[in-house]
DNA sequence: ACGACGTTAGACCGGCCTGTCTAAATAGGC
DNA sequence: GCCTATTTAGACAGGCCGGTCTAACGTCGT
């Protein structure tokens, strides 16, 4: 058994890092696996080796991706303790997603408009977009506000025009609009609830 | 010369349907020609005779894509003379776009997601995208808000939101959400722009 | 009835794609 | 030093893709 690691890393880990860089700068369709070795340095019969198949690769890629972002965004949001800025910590991390000079839109999102139906990148995105709902749902239950399902679909609908925004306009302050819009929900929800209450008494 | 209406559509027209058809539920690099002319039930010569490629193809398959949606949108506007409704009148258009079975997101989101920098994809796209962004200036610009640009931003972020949260999720009611949202905006913009007057007094 | 325009069917080319296979070199564990 | 796991280079096959070309057929204006 060879060990994980080694002075160079595996081919395996280089094919990985080969597709995430491809696949996402220009599209799963549009890059051959003959691109992806090339750029891995990989020969060809390293790929089959260690994946079976190109939508071996393509879903592994998008695993990678969805492990990489979820890691970045729930270390944004465990810097802070308040729930209200739990949730706006999501767009700050938004924003530094965008400001990368490679950003070039949700992964999954890029996948789906490309995809089949019923194919690994479907799957990938199903999986991804469940996280990302509970997420959120967490997240809104956490602060004091009306109905938390509600609070949570906004919210999602406010990450995803952020990252549709960003990239169509190449607009990196899309983060810093859905956060301020994010915000005026909070407060707003805050009030109704608040008052709701009020009028409870 | 051949007098636009005939009996049977021209070459050039099915063709153009079929692209539309084809590329928008299925993506223009996963289409090959082949199936468009099939789809079109035209021969390949034809494609070749009313088009200089699938290039061109392609070009105006987004154009026509953009004008139809710009129709309707407009026409969903112009039901309504409260700048107010008008602006909110956009999201029930998406409403009503998201509702159709067959709707796969935003034509041109999903075409830059397939596509090179520099293609014709992209340039349709530019095009696109400034279209919505004037739309929402001028819509913005006849509300009583603090800053019709800033309003604007916001508008088209709520816009994106829907459009991907409901390609995404196959969620209709994110227009509803987004509609929601901009209610929300628009009453707090007012306040605000009422409370700046005041205090100006 | 002629001629331009539009259309047809299909053969054909070069290129790229995914995937298979072979035969040999290089590791690392024991 | 042996054995297995990993990796290499490259030839190869079969399929799809965009695009060209030819030869012929309809249709319609004049």
């Amino acid at each position: 058994m060879t060990k994980p690691e080694q002075r160079r890393r595996t081919a395996k880990q280089r094919l990985l890092q080969a597709a995430d860089d491809l696949f996402y700068s220009e599209g799963i369709h549009t890059v051959g696996i003959d691109r992806v070795i090339a750029h891995a340095g990989v020969a060809k019969g390293s790929l089959y080796y260690s994946f079976t198949g190109k939508d071996e690769l393509v879903h592994e890629y998008l695993i990678h991706r969805h492990g990489k972002w979820a890691e970045r965004v729930t270390a944004g949001i465990e810097a802070h303790t308040d729930p209200r800025a739990r949730i706006l910590a999501v767009y700050d991390v938004l924003g530094t997603l965008f400001a990368q000079p490679d950003y070039r839109g949700c992964a999954f999102m890029n996948a789906t408009a490309e995809a089949a139906p019923d194919s690994v990148e479907a799957q990938a995105a199903t999986t991804f977009r469940a996280w990302v709902h509970n997420l959120f749902l967490d997240l809104a239950s956490d602060v004091d506000a009306g109905d938390p399902k509600q609070l949570a679909e906004t919210l999602v609908l406010l990450y995803d025009g952020a990252v549709a925004t960003a990239q169509m306009d190449r607009a990196p302050e899309a983060a810093r609009t859905a956060r301020r819009t994010a915000e005026l929900i909070l407060d707003n929800a805050d009030l109704r609830h608040i008052e709701a209450e009020a009028q409870a008494l």
